[in-house]
DNA sequence: AGACTTTTAAATGTCAGACAAATAAAAACT
DNA sequence: AGTTTTTATTTGTCTGACATTTAAAAGTCT
């Protein structure tokens, strides 16, 4: 592992560049213990001040963790299922928020990806998953719900849908997106009738997903896409002439 | 913007945390500039170092950049679908690596969400993105292709083939998706019979996005993932048992 | 000998101060 | 007015030091 003093890229860019290639290349496994700062520092030529933040840019990808204390140091840390969706959420939710996507462009998104695993939820599901969403089925139905809380339900029970797949990849790929959307969802105002229409699209669809029923599942998916941008529309509408 | 002295986490970890948070909940909007490292380090009450580590945190997600000279400092971001994309690759891939995910689940996701887009490509599809396929399986026709060759233009055919969906949000999250697989893709040698197979499903599901017709790109993907999974499971007995 | 306590060494976390390099704005000079 | 030079600001990097944490080694007592 080697740094080009003559290259644009800051140090501490490139050093962490080369150990996060020896990371993805496989040279450095799971736990395995980088050399101490004062060690790569050497290595590296450069001071300890600059390795760390190295580090610490790699650290904020949940490549290596550290440890403090005798026979400390920094590992390779084995990224896990659940810090990899929290980085997705949190970039998702930068990404639409920062470049202007519009509400139809996400919801398209969303439920496009959504249906990708309807057929494997039906298939697939166990009772567990089918308990969570009536669970939030119950929920949504509370009179006195904010909106904030109802779309934070609303969330649970679409990533239950997609849990029920019991494909991880997929669960990680899609929550994801699903999670992301809130913030766009939270601008709509559910008014009691659709909450009601929405609470009953979920129950057709926990219906059909119970009943192993892949192309009732896919139907409901599309009618409640078509109803959510129906609302957003709405919305859009009432803000730009209120009437 | 506070820290709390007394925390478990490192105190670069907090800012980067209160400035993070600051960005996402709009606070600090795209091209804002911070303030400079020797402010933030009086408003913190820390060091230049620590603030520099919490920066650097920062800029490895893409969040700020930074500029050096008078009217230099760090400013917020605006995340591209490129900058996403590549941190999503990166996550994947090695997400896949690091938790012994099996081949069929990770193919199983890749198709089911490339499944997902495929109706609208096949509805929205510009000539741009039929004559990638195209040439993109020009380029896998030739003799002489290596494994990675191939794989690689692989990639770039279905990466045409979710992008002619004309939905940046979709794109950017299956891209992803399809380009980690690459690396277990590539642990199949690709015998030329194989190849031809691959290729003459490729044809045919060009052909089907140029018709307009979505149940077939659907079917012959679904083809595809079958065609696929056999050589990996092939591969696999081959390996367990050389005969 | 065995269990408990103390010491020690190694590592990260943090700090202070300095200089280098880049860069834009201000000043000086045609 | 246009060009060059200077200057101030800001990030990038280095050196050296101390604080804190932690596991292992050394010591001590029963």
């Amino acid at each position: 592992m080697k740094v080009d003093p003559k290259k644009p890229a800051d140090l501490s860019a490139q050093i962490a560049q080369a150990i996060r290639d020896a990371i993805v290349s496989g040279e450095l496994i799971v736990d395995a213990r980088l050399p101490s700062e004062a060690e790569l520092s050497e290595q590296f030529k450069v001071s300890r001040p600059t390795v760390r933040e190295a580090l610490k840019r790699l650290a904020a990808q949940s490549l290596i963790r550290t440890q403090r204390g005798a026979s400390g140091g920094a590992f390779v840390n084995k990224l896990s299922f659940e810090d990899a969706y929290s980085q997705q959420v949190t970039t998702s939710t930068l990404l639409l928020s920062m470049n202007a996507v519009s509400f139809d462009t996400a919801c398209e998104a969303r439920y496009a990806l959504e249906r990708a695993c309807a057929a494997l939820s039906a298939a697939r599901h166990t009772p567990d998953h089918l308990a969570t969403m009536r669970a939030e089925i119950y929920r949504q139905s509370q009179p006195g719900l904010t909106d904030e809380a109802f779309c934070a339900s609303d969330v649970a029970f679409h990533r239950a849908l997609v849990d029920a797949a019991g494909n991880p990849v997929l669960s990680y790929q899609l929550a994801g997106a699903v999670e992301a959307m809130q913030p766009l969802m939270n601008m709509i105002t559910f008014s009691a009738r659709s909450r009601e229409e929405i609470i009953a699209l979920h129950n057709r669809i926990a219906d059909s997903i119970e009943a192993r029923d892949a192309v009732a599942v896919d139907r409901t998916l599309v009618e409640l896409e078509t109803y959510t941008r129906q609302l957003a529309h709405d919305v859009a509408e009432r803000r730009r002439n209120p009437a």
